[in-house]
DNA sequence: ACACTTACTAGAATCCGTTCTAACTTCGGT
DNA sequence: ACCGAAGTTAGAACGGATTCTAGTAAGTGT
């Protein structure tokens, strides 16, 4: 239940051998290849051990519960997304155009993975620990949208972070169901508009 | 895992007896006050059972799951929130104050009991069942914002959700203890202006 | 090389949600 | 008053996360 103190992303630092990171990364790797086919209950802390050819107690001590672990993995997709990012950043014309393009983007990306997605979004609504979720995700939010990356308004980070709110909770509604991509798309287009319509300047109709 | 297909709210249908409905309840009083203090980990079915004066077997026929228990126990605090602005209704003058009048109305009662609060949050977001939860808030919203109850245009409905969820994180935040009562009150005004501003009128600045 | 701290392993043990069993009650209909 | 269906009970049993233990391997300083 407490947060991930070693093990930061990108280097983790506390890994001392080159062994341990190899070993962190199998886990990495078997965790998140058993959660995309079966979720969450297929990603069991004994097979995930297993699977990385690693005692139980190891995997405890790599990642303090399932959570942390979840977190971790998570953490890795957002990596990819940013990198997908910064290949190939949102063209849109507006601010909340360019967000609407990037959220659209990771929920293709999710979407792919559905069982993986839901485990990872469940895990992180959850966790108690330090997540590095919404407030990343707002910063990308914030950065795309255009502004340069330091120095946001408060305001605008509020913003930023709300649109991640509303996605974030559509995804748990396409998750369980209840929307398609499509809605998804609509919706957030209409939260976007009004959460990131342009500050000083003049607003379309 | 499952819904609650039978025993809806109010006078819930499928308990035959007046013994059960009283047995009911016991069990819904004795999960709310466990949770009250101890949070979810506190709530523990055969504690529940115990204090109820129910046989574990008993509680899982009334409540299939934990996470029915707990959407019940939450139906109940929503039947409350809004008994309580039936009562009181908001004053402010516009919808977008309306709003955060009751939002942070539910935030000051949610405070009242953090470790109920944060068990019901989270059960809740977690929720593979149908929850009235998002909802019933936002149809509360887009009520209390001032719009005829029955016909609220689609983007209406959008918006209200947004701030339903947007509300959501910010309370998650708090329970996580990364927001203060005055912070939540200061994004979800930030949040709601730009979401439920007035649509065809002036704005204001 | 040696001692020593730290990491790893296998496996048992614990905790809690959930399911199952077998016997006992309660209720509605007759 | 009696029967069968459905509700209850105490308690065992199962599954998966987490913890604990004793012993083995690996890395570090001297």
């Amino acid at each position: 239940m407490e947060a991930v103190q070693d093990l930061p992303p990108g280097t983790a630092p506390g890994l001392r051998t080159k062994s341990q990171l190899q070993r962190r990364r199998r886990i990495l790797q078997a965790a998140a290849a058993l959660a995309s086919r079966g979720g969450v209950e297929a990603m069991q802390m004994r097979t995930v051990a297993e699977r990385a050819g690693v005692a139980l107690g190891t995997l405890y001590r790599y990642f303090p519960s399932k959570m942390d672990l979840v977190v971790a993995v998570v953490g890795e997709e957002l990596d990819m997304l940013e990198s997908s990012i910064a290949r190939r950043p949102p063209a849109a014309a507006t601010p909340d155009g360019r967000a609407v393009d990037v959220l659209m983007r990771a929920t293709r990306g999710l979407m792919r993975e559905p069982e993986l997605a839901d485990a990872l979004i469940r895990a992180l609504i959850l966790a108690d620990v330090e997540l590095p979720f919404g407030d990343r995700m707002a910063g990308l939010l914030v950065r795309v949208a255009g502004l340069s990356d330091g120095h946001a308004t408060e305001e605008q980070g509020v913003l930023a972070a709300s649109l991640g709110a509303v996605w974030v909770q559509e995804l748990l509604e396409m998750l369980r169901g209840r929307r398609t991509y499509e809605d998804i798309q609509r919706r957030i287009e209409i939260a976007a508009s009004r959460l990131l319509a342009e500050f000083p300047a003049s607003r379309v109709e």
